[in-house]
DNA sequence: CAGTATCCCCATAGATACTG
DNA sequence: CAGTATCTATGGGGATACTG
């Protein structure tokens, strides 16, 4: 058992001392902070995509999510399966053949989730926008910036200029 | 502007070449992903749940956040602006005052959030009880894989000393 | 087939110092 | 007060090779 990740095995709560309401996602050991972590991780999310649909082998993930590695399908597989999330069963035979799965949580979990991507969908074009005329912003006030730069230049040359002429 | 942070200007759809409902998180510019990211990251959800009461001035958010450095909040906060869920208003004044918000999509965008919260809190033991499971399991199959070694050795042993014997 | 075991990179977080 | 600029360092994640 190699532990390489990193969540601890002992407390696993938020600090409940001084315990504030906003306070629910104070990093390290708070459970929010874990969950979203793994679901926000670079393949978490797709492997509980696809398995909502219907359990897939270890190979069937690795060729449909194309991109993964073998040793991230692993890690992202057993994390989920440690948080209860994914079910793994194996089948003793040869060739050897497991078989991934949503448990009834990770269906839960895979609906809430769900509930984010359609607010994603349903905004992306005011972030689009947002973006867009915050860069404008961003080009004009930059420019700004160097247009005054230059003017103050000008000016100091000037009257470095008119110093030395009236001296 | 230094465009420090990596979110392309260009694109920003998701592929739709070939798009499979499947594949909507096939990461780089895939906006699920990037809002993902963001609500993900380190600061963000803390910035939105905080702004979500009221709106606050970049040191109160500084002082009730307590951990995060001077840069990573500017950065999390130009995101957050960039992407049009907070608003940033200068007063000009001296000493200078910046009063961030959260703007009305930033609202719906927490509204989302909290779904992801309940569910965490809904299932903390669950996932704390799965991973327990797990850990013992992981246990038992090392000293159990342990265990057969030794066998294996203890036979491979008698099997040479019985054949140095009988030679 | 379904994994471990290793090595390595580089994108970010954090610390520190300076500024309008 | 509200930032920017610069440097360093940690660890997530990729490539590769090997195994029951």
């Amino acid at each position: 058992m190699t532990m390489e990740d990193g969540t601890s095995m002992s407390p696993g709560y938020c600090r409940d001392t001084d315990y504030d309401a906003l306070q629910w996602d104070t990093r390290e050991d708070c459970e929010v902070r874990q969950i979203l972590d793994r679901i926000a991780d670079k393949w978490s999310l797709l492997v509980i995509a696809l398995l909502d649909q219907r359990s897939l082998r270890f190979t069937e993930l690795r060729r449909t999510i194309d991109g993964v590695s073998q040793r991230m399908l692993t890690r992202t597989l057993r994390q989920l399966e440690r948080d209860g999330l994914v079910s793994r069963t194996v089948y003793p035979a040869v060739p050897p053949r497991v078989d991934y799965a949503l448990t009834p949580m990770g269906v839960t979990l895979h609906h809430t989730i769900r509930a984010l991507v359609t607010w994603t969908e349903e905004h992306q074009n005011e972030i689009a926008h947002a973006r867009a005329a915050y860069d404008i912003r961003a080009v004009a006030e930059q420019e700004g910036a160097e247009r005054e730069a230059a003017e103050r230049d000008a000016i100091a040359r000037e009257v470095l200029a008119g110093g030395s002429r009236t001296r």
